[in-house]
RNA sequence: GGCCCGUUGGUCAAGGGGUUAAGACACCGCCCUUUCACGGCGGUAACAAGGGUUCGAAUCCCUUACGGGUCACCA
């Protein structure tokens, strides 16, 4: 049982490309078979520099490891299809002697449907393409794991170019050909390929090989309903690790986009896919790429971590100078979806925002801007006077306050936090960013709260 | 336009002749709470339409509508 991933090199990684990748290689680790990785850069026009290690780097940042492949070897090399191309031609050779093929002489805006060149032997010397004959008559059918029957008439098949005037064979000759010499089994693509199906099924009978089982794929789309697009930024693989989302979180949701697991859960790791998936569990219709849910599976796998692997992750987004990053990070930690929502969320921390009295106003917690005021100027002193600055002692001590001046403890955490974040919400209470700002820049913000008052 | 495919709440989706038609995200409400969040509880919301077949249809068939894919010397 082998499977193959075959992108082209020509730059990001689209999603739904990684999400054919991941099924392919969860299909293999299912089964117990290979997974092979084959680079199809036949097409030289569209070649990008860099874009074959970048497929490298982006598989292994999620997870998917190919046990066959241009950099790690196997026993169907080379895996690049521009070092194939005297294997392309020799199979071209065999269809043409064996009258499933013709040299096509005609310009490229030619219609190939009123071409004379099948009938004609031509001057294989002068530029020519190499064209597939499709049977006038008939019909072509193949059976897809995912979509059942697919029956079409012949006359809807174009004879397609096979071998193209550079000498390279183009997708639809190659993809055949290394399919069969690789001995993939299993052919997982995007549905895009339904329609041309039949015409490589058609090659597999002209060269008498075995057809593979065909396991298309729904396609996926934006939230407009129409495809995935570099400019909205949901694209590109890349485009979602730079808004901080995590690899895990991605491949997870990706997973979920045109596949279910036999049970009713959503939050799966690669090695728990790698045991349940099946093809079963491929649905026909295309989906719709849900950025909210995303969002909401990398919280949960934000919140699943400990702080020792999560500070790491959020250490770029906490640029603040004097204050105890590792506090900053388990204070987010279980607040964010995102990384990249971590700057806003602190921004308070290197600035004290703007704010305006009203926001010490709480009528659930009984305060308003006198209360605030008075409350704020008694504490002062006893914060001056607490000489070990943690918790355990911040804590208490409020606590006592609250006592000794008959309130609600609510009546000054209140505006001790608004006063320290000067913001509506902040990651943490009072005690918490008391401890975060140290006394002297504690101090120095309920002073200027006591000012504004 | 021809051909192919699809259509269960706003989204992901289970279910494939008899179900009060799961669950998740989002949304709303309540509770908890030293804010927001987290968490807990609850709620709104769906079988595209019309014909068949059947004792019985979201499930099978047909038609229509809508959506998508494809018709390259791109993959």
């Amino acid at each position: 049982m082998r499977t193959r991933f075959a992108p082209s090199p020509t730059g990001f990684m689209h999603i739904g490309n990684l999400r054919s990748a991941l099924f392919g290689y969860l299909l293999a680790r299912k089964m117990g078979g290979v997974f092979a990785l084959r680079i199809e850069d036949t097409d030289q026009e569209r070649l990008v520099e860099g874009a074959i290690e970048k497929i490298y780097e982006t598989l292994k940042i999620a997870g998917i490891t190919h046990d066959e492949g241009p950099d790690v070897g196997g026993d169907y090399g080379p895996y690049i299809q521009s070092q194939r191309e005297n294997v392309y031609m020799k199979y071209a050779r065999q269809l043409l002697d064996g009258g499933f093929a013709y040299r096509c002489f005609c310009d490229k805006e030619d219609d190939p449907a009123d071409c004379a060149c099948q009938n004609t032997a031509g001057d294989a010397s002068q530029p020519h393409v190499i064209r597939q004959v499709i049977p006038k008559e008939g019909q072509t059918a193949f059976v897809d794991e995912v979509f059942g029957e697919i029956t079409v008439n012949n006359n809807e098949l174009e004879n397609q170019v096979l071998i193209k005037s550079d000498g390279f064979p183009t997708y639809n000759f190659a993809n055949v050909v290394d399919d069969h010499l690789m001995e993939i089994t299993h052919v997982m693509r995007g549905s895009e390929y339904l329609p041309s199906t039949p015409k490589y099924n058609l090659l597999y009978q002209a060269f008498g090989w075995e057809v593979p089982t065909y396991v298309h794929l729904p396609l996926i789309l934006s939230a407009d309903g129409g495809k995935l697009s570099k400019r909205r930024g949901d694209a590109f693989f890349e485009d979602f690790l730079e808004q901080g989302f995590l690899p895990e979180a991605i491949v997870n949701y990706i997973a979920l986009l045109g596949w279910s697991p036999p049970e009713n859960r959503e939050i799966y790791s690669l090695s728990e896919l790698e045991q349940i998936f099946s093809v079963e569990g491929l649905s026909k219709s295309p989906s719709t790429f849900d950025l909210g849910k995303l969002k909401w599976m990398n919280g949960e796998y934000l919140k699943a971590m400990c702080v020792d692997d999560f500070y790491p992750l959020a250490l770029p987004y906490l640029n603040y100078d004097n204050v105890d990053k590792k506090a900053l990070a388990t204070l987010v930690k279980d607040r964010i979806a995102v990384l990249a929502e971590i700057p806003e969320m602190m921004d308070f921390v290197a600035q004290l925002p703007d704010y305006d009295n009203q926001l010490f106003v709480n009528p659930k917690n009984k305060v308003d801007e006198a209360v605030a005021k008075d409350m704020l100027s008694k504490i002062i002193p006893q914060i001056e006077e607490l000489t070990d600055w943690t918790a355990e002692a911040i804590s208490p001590m409020i606590k006592g306050f609250a006592e000794t001046e008959g309130i609600k403890p609510a009546q000054i955490m209140w505006p001790l936090r608004c006063a320290l974040s000067g913001k509506e919400a902040s990651p943490g209470g009072a005690t918490d960013l008391l401890v975060i700002f140290g006394k002297n820049e504690s101090v120095d913000r309920i002073k200027t709260a006591i000012a504004k008052l």
